[in-house]
DNA sequence: CGACCATATTGGTCAGACCACTCTGGTCGA
DNA sequence: TCGACCAGAGTGGTCTGACCAATATGGTCG
């Protein structure tokens, strides 16, 4: 057990709300009850409680802690719900990549705006290295995570670049058990990426706007066929064994 | 003194760090020494660290707490940002306008897609609450707010609804400075808004999106115009006197 | 039956101690 | 002279126990 007592009770709690266990409105047990149940001291379970206090699950006040309604949460509980299940939920992760995109796209406009014609041209570099054929999906993905990166730090939308950095944070390590099913279409991923170069050379808005929903499109249906490929695959659940 | 003492000491630490007091990777003093700094004890201290962390403004380890980049810090220090002067960073807010912009084109068009008819009328009059002649500024952006929350809501997006609700929570108490100083364009916006009405109805995405964009705009606008008026208005400053 | 109040319980805070690990500065050896 | 090495000081991590203020509870009184 190499984690700490108030992580793992943080964990256990964090858990029980999202199944439901206890429920919107309810009350949790106390801290000292709580204290006893699992074997810890008040402190312990008094970070635990901050824990989930921070991540909007539950408010905790004189007289007893309830827990919060979800949609009232911290976007920090989508990183908990990704990992419930033996597989992140499906809805989920689209409604995370369409985020997303929401993001790179205002991103991408604000940096054919505003950026210099020395970081347009980083920018274009990271999307001509996409086309180097020598890419496995490990370095493809990297790829991908860099050019991204490159576009949130020219847009200059400091709000933008912390809500995308903290989203994919949470977001790609729950994709691992995915990784070995997606299967992206190359030869439009292809096309699309070197049309991106041309369009951002070109600071055409509408066209760049235009291609990184088409591209979008591509990451949200190859996840989509991903979750089918791995939902009918014979390995699933070997996770729950270890 | 209202504020616990861990909260005290949270506050000095993230302005120092916000303000380059402490720079980045710069070890901060240990915690003993500051329990001494601040006349407190160590547990306090010690919470303090934890809402620095939390915040992503700092990383604590042992044998010493570092100052991290801006750039890896949490969504919720755009709260301490607008917070820093006695006006809100211009630019930062003109961001945080762009983003809730493009988080409610999303839910728009992903409500659009999948509301049901009844979900679809209670979002338009929420629209049309916008049209009543007996709105003042505070109620109208009440009514802004609500047509907002049921916009997400109906999305069906859970992402864009804690994002967009976290930001919310941090930007809306840091305009009020700004509030007396706002003079929404009302010919043009009703003009949108009876369009946004219609659109809706029609269920047409692209002509939601484009009034969005403009809506956006005005408020854009208006929050540019209204920095404009407070910064040449006598009473500024008057917060710093209380 | 409802308003009210004393009490038990809850979270909030504090003080002090111990532990494992890291960092520092000095020493020793090559 | 310079490097590796090592002991000690310092750090955060954890735990214990206690007290306080605010709340929730259940009984009592009108």
């Amino acid at each position: 057990m190499t984690t700490s007592k108030h992580e793992e009770i943080a964990a256990s709690l964090t858990r029980d709300i999202l199944i439901g266990q206890y429920r919107c409105g309810e009350r949790l047990p106390s801290e000292r009850d709580l204290a006893a149940r699992f074997e810890s001291n008040r402190g312990a379970v008094r970070e635990a409680m901050k824990k989930l206090e921070q991540l909007g699950l539950a408010t905790v006040q004189p007289g007893g802690a309830r827990v919060a309604p979800l949609h009232e949460a911290s976007l920090d509980v989508i990183g908990h719900m990704l990992a419930m299940g033996d597989l992140p939920d499906e809805d989920l992760v689209d409604q995370i990549l369409q985020v997303m995109q929401s993001l790179i796209t205002l991103a991408a406009e604000s940096a054919v705006r505003r950026a210099s014609d020395e970081e347009m041209m980083e920018i274009r570099e990271r999307v001509r290295a996409l086309l180097h054929p020598d890419h496995d999906r490990i370095s493809h993905a990297q790829a991908r995570f860099e050019l991204m990166s490159a576009i949130m730090e020219a847009s200059g939308n400091l709000v933008c670049r912390l809500i995308a950095r903290g989203l994919l944070l949470q977001f790609a390590p729950r994709m691992v058990p995915l990784e070995g099913y997606v299967e992206l279409n190359l030869d439009g991923h292809r096309e699309y990426v070197q049309r991106l170069d041309i369009a951002l050379g070109a600071r055409d808005l509408d066209a760049v706007r235009v291609i990184l929903e088409a591209l979008s499109n591509f990451n949200r249906e190859s996840a989509r066929q991903a979750f089918v490929a791995v939902k009918s695959s014979p390995l699933r659940g070997k996770v729950a064994a270890s």
